[in-house]
DNA sequence: TGTACATCAGTGAACGCGCGTTCACTGATGTAC
DNA sequence: TGTACATCAGTGAACGCGCGTTCACTGATGTAC
């Protein structure tokens, strides 16, 4: 936020961002359950009382991380996308869905983190609801441009009345610029991209399936197909 | 296997499934990873150690238990599809998708122990696997009949040749019955199912949608749609 | 520019906790003759 | 049918582990006059 002023804030910022570095490389081994606070400190040479001093509790580091990885996913979505030319609707899904994907299969414990089993007794707070929407709101400007240019076609059976009013708050994050018809598909897609990287990272696909690259960007294609994008 | 013969083995038989239905209640409270060997010992008042004489370790109970309850949501699934007259396809579909949910609902570190972030220093041995397809291929079950039943419509965009040797295990599970077509529309109605309900129990829907009950129900009839069912 | 005081970082010891697993042992149940 | 031996269930104490968090303290950095 206010740039550090003195040594002190400086050094703050220093071990603060280490801190964070350290248990995020921690998570590269244990997944998020067993991550440790002693053990960060451990690994920065520093007494485990000490972290106290950046961090109030576990719970506020796994905020924290919690964040940085909703940020650091969706950041390298949006990255796949700014990539692709703009009018090349089907090309910007592919990207963005295989960016994901090859995120969560570079650091498989902070996709658990994120999307996997919720950590028991932490409840997480506010602060990671803005960055876990990253992802799905750059998703959902895909097909929001798609639609806006006409491109899209049928979009499948209408959207009963009952359907309409539970995605109202959805509809009125994207400020009314979906319908509802697409509102639903952008959500199945989200949740097609989820089911199927958790059975594939979670080990579902396990002798079911020789090649998952090729099965999910095939997949993948489908569900283009299914949102309409040309 | 074999039916108990003397009082040892009834009371083994017995203390075996008390220790499993032990766990299991403790797991609607407290989530795999924290399920502790020496609390389902003392909600049994015995001796810590005398587990140990039903199972040989943690993950020897956690493996029955995985057995366990995918066995239960696969029966759920079973259940349900059996109550649908044969030929009504989609309500077929409907009825399985419907259970698989709420039996996920009823029991959210059941399913967080299955499908979830996987328990880590440890792996799943074989005696999962046939359990764990039991949901999966009772889907593709019913995808096969209306396919043989020559009621699916258009299955969407041709296989090419790489996915469909991705695909193969699969399609020899499931002898042959499957155009490959329709074995990737499979996979991926089972995806959505899985990141359907991931999303709303892990708490990814919060704030996003209102009625999750009608939302979910809306996304399982599009899938129906997209498989061609009637 | 120098001094007095306040703020903060980091230490090391300690508390209290619960866990999985092992082990030598006791007493009950089953089996073979 | 009764006895001798083998098998097994269950006990209770112990080992070794690592964790999150607190606390009183030291020494360095920053601030106000």
């Amino acid at each position: 936020m206010n740039a550090p002023r003195t040594a002190r804030d400086r050094a703050r910022a220093e071990l603060t961002a280490a801190i964070l570095a350290n248990a995020r490389q921690q998570l590269g081994e244990v997944g998020p359950a067993d991550l440790s606070l002693r053990a960060v400190a451990r690994e920065l040479g520093m007494a485990s009382s000490a972290v106290y001093r950046y961090f109030p509790s576990r719970d506020a580091l796994l905020t924290a991380l919690l964040v940085a990885c909703y940020d650091e996913v969706g950041a390298a979505v949006e990255a796949a996308d700014a990539g692709v030319p703009r009018t090349r609707y089907r090309r910007r899904w592919r990207a963005m869905a295989g960016a994901f994907r090859d995120w969560a299969a570079a650091h498989p414990h902070e996709y658990a983190l994120l999307y996997g089993s919720p950590v028991i007794g932490y409840a997480a707070p506010e602060d990671t609801v803005a960055p876990a929407m990253r992802t799905p709101f750059a998703l959902m400007g895909l097909i929001e441009e798609a639609e806006a240019a006409g491109v899209t076609g049928t979009t499948g059976p209408a959207v009963p009345r009952a359907e309409r009013k539970a995605l109202a708050p959805i509809h009125a994050a994207r400020e009314g610029r979906l319908s509802d018809a697409q509102t639903a598909r952008g959500l199945m897609a989200w949740a097609t991209l989820i089911g199927s990287v958790t059975l594939e990272l979670f080990g579902h696909l396990k002798g079911g399936i020789d090649d998952v690259d090729v099965h999910h960007a095939h997949l993948m294609e489908r569900v283009a197909t299914d949102l309409g994008l040309p």
